[in-house]
DNA sequence: CTGAAAGCGCTTACAG
DNA sequence: CTGAAAGCGCTTACAG
């Protein structure tokens, strides 16, 4: 490998001028400057990242710490971290929780020993403060998606209770009356939320709600398609079903074409997430689509604006999702 | 921070020793041992990781460059390798290519530049071998889904021309004679293979094949679309679809879906790649389902190996998929 | 403006 | 078996 040494001798100066020349320091005179780039490139000479975070404490990789790699949501929004992270010159350090803090704990702990230069979480837990000892380390963190309860952080999320409000108001000025929510974990802020909306959407037009139709789940293919059975399986089974995640609504799209039911004519369906290919399904998928990759973007933005200050003030940003109706309701 | 120092200090040692400590050397006295531990218990004291990398040149982050992580095919074989990953104590570094080779040499470097402790890549072509400089730099390198012309180094694949010729075959046994092929960028190996697939299909049965029902695409959703309404508008339009990967095979539905056609009567269609909703799809796909999660995790197994041994033989695994035969064909 | 030297937090030959 | 010291490849006050 080649290093510092190798280019100095060759450009006949000092380490130290090296360095400079490399930092843009403007002190370095032309001709030097010249020495050293010409040998830069002859030797084709590449910092070595390691040693300068080391001595430098400067890092171009930040953490992204999310649930599931295999939602597409996620996927989305690590899509648009990482191209804004190309955009600074960074790079993703990228760790899968699995909703499990212990994990989640374990990755922020490397995040630390990796130096990160700063990191990005969709957080298991709205109680369970995950974060604080790297933010107390001063590490610039920004939360995505979900909120943390009485963290001092940035957040990015997205409107879930007045956009899940509007899709399910429109199932009821459909005519539903009877509409199953496949919901999400408890204990995740944007399960909560949405059910709150579609809580209030009823409560709006003061229709009286069943909560043998309000269902909890993983958030995952499974468990939308295990939900769907048990409120198909109701004696008085919904007309229409709001799912809180793509991935629920897979599920529940499983279990209707299992059973055959003709949509929407049997069984109206709207989901939140919108999907590349919800316009690939057999109808259309009408959906809540959140602006995934703007998402990704903007909690990047954040980021760097806090490694750039990191006493900037704190910011919550709320991004609107759009209801898209197409042939599913 | 605490440093080893620290803790050296508290367990009143020498910071060799807690260095040898944490490194299970068996030297150390099982009372300095038991003092080192419980100083970095009580300092709850983690190993700069970039202090270590620098000098003992151990790092437990590997690098992973895929082309598009939006991409369900390439997100599975992510979370295969994740998790093979975080059993052996290792972290990813992802990076997407975008297909771009510019893009794709640049993360090579940054890869020698952060000193990963091997690389996990699926190379944009099969014809210029980008990553000769780091194998030659001596950093452990799996090729993932593709191959690399002239490259001695490991690779993993699945049996892309067996299976397709399979479900071609399959195809064509039900009676179908023209049947649209939507293919890939033709300089990338599964392109490549699945397409040779599909000729040698009909060359088994001695059926003539006509040139203009095979397209090329960028294996996006996109390009699967507008093949598709290429091909159906062809003034002998096909009766059957093979679509070689699962974005294609969306974008395909989706212009079925548009026209308004039925499936399988009016067309049938088969893709290359199981997704975790093509039964949530009506109806149900037929795929050739590659297994994905096991491609990931057979090709950091095949990393940890060479990690572990760098001379050991250089192999190539190829995995079977498997052809499921649903409803849509 | 440039260089010699110290130092980031570790590890590891080398003595003892 | 343990510690003092050198060194990984950089950066950066400090002199000059």
């Amino acid at each position: 490998m080649t290093t510092i040494k190798d280019v100095a001798k060759k450009a006949g100066v000092s380490t130290a001028t090296v360095s400079r020349v490399l930092n843009g320091d403007s002190r370095v005179t032309p001709p030097f400057r010249k020495a050293v780039l010409e040998a830069v490139e002859a030797l084709n000479y590449q910092r070595d990242r390691t040693a300068r975070r080391l001595r430098a404490k400067v890092s171009q990789t930040i953490g992204l710490i999310i649930s599931d790699i295999q939602n597409p949501f996620f996927t989305s929004v690590a899509r648009g971290v990482e191209d804004e992270a190309y955009n600074n010159g960074y790079n993703l350090l990228l760790c899968t929780s699995d909703e499990d803090l212990q994990k989640e704990r374990l990755y922020l702990d490397i995040m630390l020993a990796e130096s990160a230069a700063g990191v990005i979480i969709s957080p298991g837990s709205e109680q369970e403060n995950t974060i604080e000892p790297i933010l107390k380390a001063g590490v610039p963190v920004v939360v995505v998606d979900r909120r943390v309860e009485g963290a001092a952080v940035d957040t990015v999320m997205v409107d879930n209770f007045e956009s899940t409000r509007q899709a399910v108001g429109h199932l009821l000025d459909l005519g539903h009356r009877r509409i199953g929510f496949v919901g999400g974990p408890p204990q995740v802020t944007t399960a909560r939320e949405r059910r709150a909306g579609y809580e209030r959407a009823y409560c709006d037009r003061g229709i009286e709600l069943d909560p043998d139709l309000i269902k909890a789940s993983n958030f995952k293919l499974t468990g939308g398609y295990t939900a769907t059975c048990e409120l198909l399986e109701n004696d008085d089974p919904p007309t229409a079903l709001f799912t809180a995640n793509c991935l629920t609504t897979l599920g529940a799209l499983n279990r209707i074409h299992e059973r055959g039911l003709a949509i929407p004519q049997e069984i109206a369906i709207v989901g939140f997430d919108d999907m590349p290919w919800a316009t690939s399904l057999n109808p259309p998928l009408s959906v809540v689509a959140q602006p995934t990759y703007e998402l990704g973007r903007k909690t990047a933005q954040l980021l760097f604006r806090r490694i750039k200050d990191r006493n900037c003030d704190v910011m919550e940003v709320r991004l609107k999702p759009r209801f898209i109706v197409r042939d599913s309701c």
